[in-house]
DNA sequence: CATAGATTTGAATGGCCGTTCTATTTTTTG
DNA sequence: CAAAAAATAGAACGGCCATTCAAATCTATG
């Protein structure tokens, strides 16, 4: 009964306060993470409170309801890693860093890639530009996409570009914007078995110096 | 002792919502907001409160502990108008809409504005970019800045332009990012009389179809 | 001025809330 | 296995919390 608890409870009381903080716009009390997390005593939750509170997770203002503050501000999209259409970086598994770029885009896997190189200079992408991405197979003609070379195993590598399927060719397009750099042209079979779209670029957000 | 109120009572309430939201990352109690408006009796607050669900401001639910939600999304920094280089647009006194573009930039009296023209092409800022902007008089040569020219009375047009102080011609350069369009030269004189710099460009933030 | 409506007070109620305490069970560690 | 540490339950306490009610005061309006 207690070895199918993969997490740890504490882990599973700060992400349930992460997510009720986000939802309900303030903290939950801690009978609402005892009813949660199947915890019968209040004293028992308080018990792991504390525990967070001295793992220096949450703080705590006493005596008042609702009286959990995160210490780390869990705000923004995660980047990701960075992207080039020169050489391909690949896209890293756990995020370097958080763009907060407004809630707005804090929808369902939205992630942000830093650009790297002048591939997309003529649509106005710059290196070290981020480029906010939302996940889907499905995209129009003209949209740029994060397109994935699936070559060996599970591991591709990633490319930002303008997609186009030319029916006339039985092709699938992808055109850098710019005009020193030259389209990568894939046979319709070739694409159906070795690529796939991974998302679309919703957004776009540049830092100057300070 | 009643007439120096000069604020509705709702007004200070709500207001006193929102800051306590923003600072403490969750709603008041109803005490906690008698205690901050001189407010005798919870039932009181609670007649207000009644007043302010009345008029949509705020929702309740209904016997929980900070149970205030408010309606209204009171996040991101003002736009406050459009700018161009070619015809330059005037700042709008009242924001039009508010831009989310992340916590990190809602600073002081951070401010956005909407990009129109090719002005600034070459530094890959966009007709219809976002262009965030950090209030402050002075600024360094290259900094793209909201320059104010000072017509008549107060009001004054805007242009965003790349810096330059030309110490050895004595006299101010404002350039746009376009080599079809003319720089801007001003006189050391005419520029203090005239000119005002309002602030420099911090971020840049493009919306993608989605 | 008189009445109606809006505002304010004070008190009361019942439930929720954080906290503490003791005791029991489970897990870890030597 | 035995001792120590961690986790859990249950109950209890005092205080805070939202809400309601009756009554008093203020404000506008005909």
């Amino acid at each position: 009964m207690s070895s199918d608890q993969t997490t740890d409870i504490q882990q599973r009381m700060y992400n349930f306060i992460v997510n009720y903080m986000k939802s309900e716009k303030m903290p939950p009390t801690n009978r609402e993470i005892g009813r949660e997390l199947k915890i019968a005593s209040t004293g028992h939750v308080d018990y792991h409170l504390t525990m967070l509170e001295k793992k220096g997770l949450i703080t705590r203002q006493p005596k008042k309801s609702r009286g959990i503050k995160l210490t780390k501000t869990v705000t923004g999209i995660p980047v990701m890693g960075s992207i080039a259409a020169g050489q391909p970086l690949e896209i890293s598994t756990d995020p370097e860093e958080m763009l907060d770029a407004g809630r707005e885009l804090e929808h369902d896997n939205t992630y942000a890639l830093i650009v790297r190189g002048r591939s997309m200079i003529e649509d106005h992408i710059c290196d070290g530009d981020y480029v906010v991405i939302k996940p889907q197979e499905s995209c129009d003609n003209g949209d740029i996409v994060v397109a994935v070379h699936l070559q060996d195993g599970m591991r591709g590598s990633a490319t930002l570009k303008r997609f186009f399927q030319e029916k006339e060719h039985d092709r699938v397009r992808l055109q850098p914007a710019n005009s020193e750099l030259d389209p990568i042209l894939i046979s319709k079979s070739e694409w159906d078995e070795e690529w796939r779209v991974q998302g679309k670029v919703v957004a776009i957000f540049r830092r100057h110096a300070a």
